[in-house]
RNA sequence: GCACAGGUGGGUGAGUGGUUAAAGCCGACAGACUGUAAAUCUGUUCCUCCUAGCGAGGUACGGAGGUUCGAAUCCUCCCCUGUGCACCA
């Protein structure tokens, strides 16, 4: 069979991105047997098809699980598709809506699709817990709930919580950890993944496995990710912040792109395979900004392709410069037609005018000119912005122009029929053409 | 229908007779900073006019009147919203 790699490497392999584990002994001991007898170790991760669309927070125990089948382990991806219809309580206070048997199965059948975005789908089982549930007798079931103690499933936090504030705790809702723990027994898990908040439903797992006579199962929890945009939540499509294994290239780079600095570690270390070894390094010797491309065309890479990953970034960067180019002169600036008497400044007085020397001055009224071109809300806001320093008068041709900060403007005219401004304030540029016949 | 509560600037929300064009916050707009994103800091945030100034004027606190030297603030009527009750049953 296959060559199991020492054990000391898995450990670190799978160790990393790993919230606890345990028994962390436990773990040495199954992967020593393992390598010894030849024999891959059983890796269940079990997901309620609830939710049909997959986003990176669900990847990350999805890809501690491709870890263990990376590494010659049996990887069994169960639908929990008798669970579903109860509805996983954790972390809730209210009781979740069970889902219809139609919408399960629609779940089960995108998961699939999306799960092998990551797992092998040569060398993964997956299966269903309706399986053994399906059948299962009366006289069953009530041997599996002799099992446990109602005090027992009540140290959880949110039962606990619920039950003293007199909150109704559904008899099923009680009776989740228990058949998410005899899937275990069912399947005969050596190890079985979860985030951190399923931490109490695997540990019923190993008690449960013990009690019928099996050996525990490790519990191997994985972190439960941040979203996209700044703040501690927790990705989730109802917040708002994540990104889903779904989204079209580029709008996965973008919001990648946009995380913070101390997030992007977190995704280095949770979404890719990144060794720690190798993210120290790049956190010493590489610039953030290129460190967090990388991370975004890997990822990308991940879900859709290496051509999409460099397309998206080519892109991604292109839209970056539309908007850092607001200073230069953009190549398609609107021209406003503007005839002459809407902004002529009438009352020019004599000191203001600079020496014309022969030539003509065409006083212009830059407020008024501001609100015709669309630039203003109205003269009062034009103004405003003229004393706010933020309107720029561009030369032709160049990136650079002149901050104006007078409401009339004074412009050397050699006798042409039309005037030619381009005027930039703040992210808007247009280019009046001011018809002086 | 009755009874309370309430209607303020883009949004929230202070303000109960007089420097109140109306606090604060948010948003928006600009400026600074910057490797991305964010954050931060600064300024502005009704309209019109000019001589461009801590300038002049106008309009504004649901609507219409009224009291008053003076009202977002007090009175009357109306409109609208929320809540409770009643009606219908």
């Amino acid at each position: 069979m296959a060559n199991f790699a020492p054990v000391d490497e898995q450990l670190t392999y799978l160790k990393k991105g790993a919230a606890e584990i345990i028994r962390e002994a436990d773990l040495h001991a199954k992967l020593e047997k393992s390598r010894t007898t030849g024999k891959p170790l059983r890796v269940k991760l079990g997901m309620d098809p609830t939710a049909p669309d997959l986003h990176l927070g669900h990847t990350v125990v999805l890809r501690k699980l491709k870890h263990f089948q990376d590494l010659g382990h049996t990887a069994i991806f169960l639908i929990g598709d008798f669970t579903g219809m109860i509805g996983d309580p954790s972390g809730r206070s209210v009781t979740r809506p069970p889902l219809s048997r139609e919408q399960i199965d629609k779940n089960a059948e995108t998961y699939k699709a999306q799960v092998f975005k990551i797992l092998d789908r040569e060398k993964t089982v997956i299966d269903f817990n309706r399986r053994w549930f399906g059948p299962m007798s009366s006289d069953d079931l009530v041997k599996l709930a002799a099992k446990y103690t109602v005090s027992q499933l009540l140290e959880r936090e949110d039962f606990h919580k619920r039950f003293q504030e007199e909150k109704p705790i559904s008899v099923h809702e009680l009776l989740y950890p228990l058949v998410q723990g005899y899937d275990s027994v069912a399947l005969e898990a050596d190890v079985e993944l979860g985030g951190t908040d399923q931490k109490f439903n695997l540990l019923v797992g190993r008690e449960l496995q013990r009690a019928y006579g099996l050996e525990s199962q490790v519990v191997l929890t994985t972190p439960i990710l941040e979203g996209w945009r700044p703040g501690p939540e927790k990705m989730s499509k109802s917040l708002d912040n994540a990104i889903g294994i779904q989204e079209p290239p580029l709008e996965m780079y973008a919001k990648l792109m946009a995380i913070s600095d101390d997030r992007m570690w977190r995704y280095y270390e949770l979404l890719t395979d990144v060794q720690t070894a190798e993210i120290e390094k790049i956190k010493r010797e590489m610039h953030p900004m290129q460190a967090k491309k990388d991370l975004a065309r890997r990822i990308v890479r991940d879900f859709h392709s290496v051509e999409a990953a460099a397309k998206a970034a080519e892109d991604w960067a292109k839209l970056r410069e539309r908007e850092l180019q607001r200073d230069k002169l953009p190549d398609d600036i609107d021209e406003v037609p503007v005839q002459y008497q809407r902004v002529r400044h009438e009352n020019v007085k004599e000191d203001d005018a600079p020496p014309a020397d022969g030539r003509d001055i065409v006083w212009v009224r830059l407020d008024r000119l501001l609100v015709i071109c669309g630039l203003a809300d109205s003269v009062t806001d034009a103004v405003r912005k003229i004393k706010a320093s933020s309107v720029e008068l561009l030369r032709p041709g160049s990136d650079r122009g002149e901050v104006w900060r007078s409401p009339h403007l004074p412009i050397i005219s050699q006798g042409e029929p039309t005037i030619r401004l381009p005027i930039r304030v703040g992210k808007k540029t247009k280019e009046a053409v001011i018809e002086t016949e």
